[in-house]
DNA sequence: CTACCCTCCGTACCGTGGTACGGAGTCAAG
DNA sequence: CTTGACTCCGTACCACGGTACGGAGGGTAG
């Protein structure tokens, strides 16, 4: 969750068209365009593609292009490895969609949920570790700087 | 954070002296039993280490010995860890402890606590979007389960 | 004293999630 | 028809945070 090097702000950015464009023009969802709708580069695009998360249109040596539906598999993704999915979970699930078999998503959503409330927990705890160097550490504060005092023995019982 | 090959159990044992030990025995602190100490296995000590993160006793071309302080300092790599820091910033913290440049470390502090917000409001409403899928796809449910929608369009404006 | 385990050290390798590069082909605008 | 941007594809490389290996030597229990 670190890249940015393209796609700045491209995400989403509509493509103006002629004033009062009267025929859609229908500009092709390239790969470029695709991956600015869910803010990634192409690369990125290109490595799903590679890890079997995305498919590949075929179009015969040609040129590939997209549609709504990649659109919105390319934002689950992202949106799932928000979540705390790794890419090999994400391929499950997408395998998964729409699929009847209800206890493994289950599962999958419920291991995930588990994870998501004990990171929560974690992250909370340092929170309080990191309000707590803020204080002791006030500008107006005497002497050094406690540091590691600051996140000493006041995490959750791991 | 998902090493564990080592230190299944080790931390935090007391190493049990014998019956009523009159003499204390003073088991030296090698690398093995400060990285148990901490939870981490002798390599990872290494590597930090290398890092710079943790002093390397000096002890000539002997096998080294190492104190309490090194057990804190460990502690606190890992604490700082979870909080979400990287090894690089975990580095100047440890540079900064005791320090008086409090502008600094209330920087650090002030920029990790914003990025945690930000993370735990992100992994709240992925919290949500992953309830969702649990009740979407509930056991009793009709239809296929959609996983994609669970995730679709719930996240806030970022 | 002698096993035997642990330490030291360099170097290589791992999984995860990408990013970079470069040559050749495609395609739309001028 | 040319130009220039974009695509395709393989392959290489990156950062991060470790983990593994193996030989040589240290330290300690019996």
């Amino acid at each position: 969750m670190k890249s940015r090097t393209r796609n700045e702000a491209a995400a989403e950015a509509p493509k103006p068209e002629g004033p009062k464009a009267g025929a859609p023009k229908k500009v092709p969802l390239t790969i470029a365009r695709l991956g600015a709708a869910a803010g990634v580069g192409v690369e990125t695009v290109r490595y799903y593609q590679r890890r079997g998360l995305l498919p590949v249109p075929a179009n015969g040596g040609r040129v590939r292009r997209y549609d709504e539906e990649d659109v919105r598999r390319l934002r689950f993704i992202r949106r799932a490895q928000a979540a705390g999915f790794t890419l090999g979970e994400i391929g499950e699930l997408l395998a998964l969609d729409r699929t009847d078999d209800r206890a493994r998503v289950r599962a999958l959503a419920g291991e995930r949920l588990a994870a998501l409330d004990a990171r929560i927990a974690e992250l909370e705890s340092s929170r309080i570790a990191l309000e707590r160097l803020r204080v002791t550490c006030a500008s107006g504060a005497k002497g050094p700087c406690p540091i590691l005092e600051a996140f000493d023995r006041h995490e959750p019982p791991g």
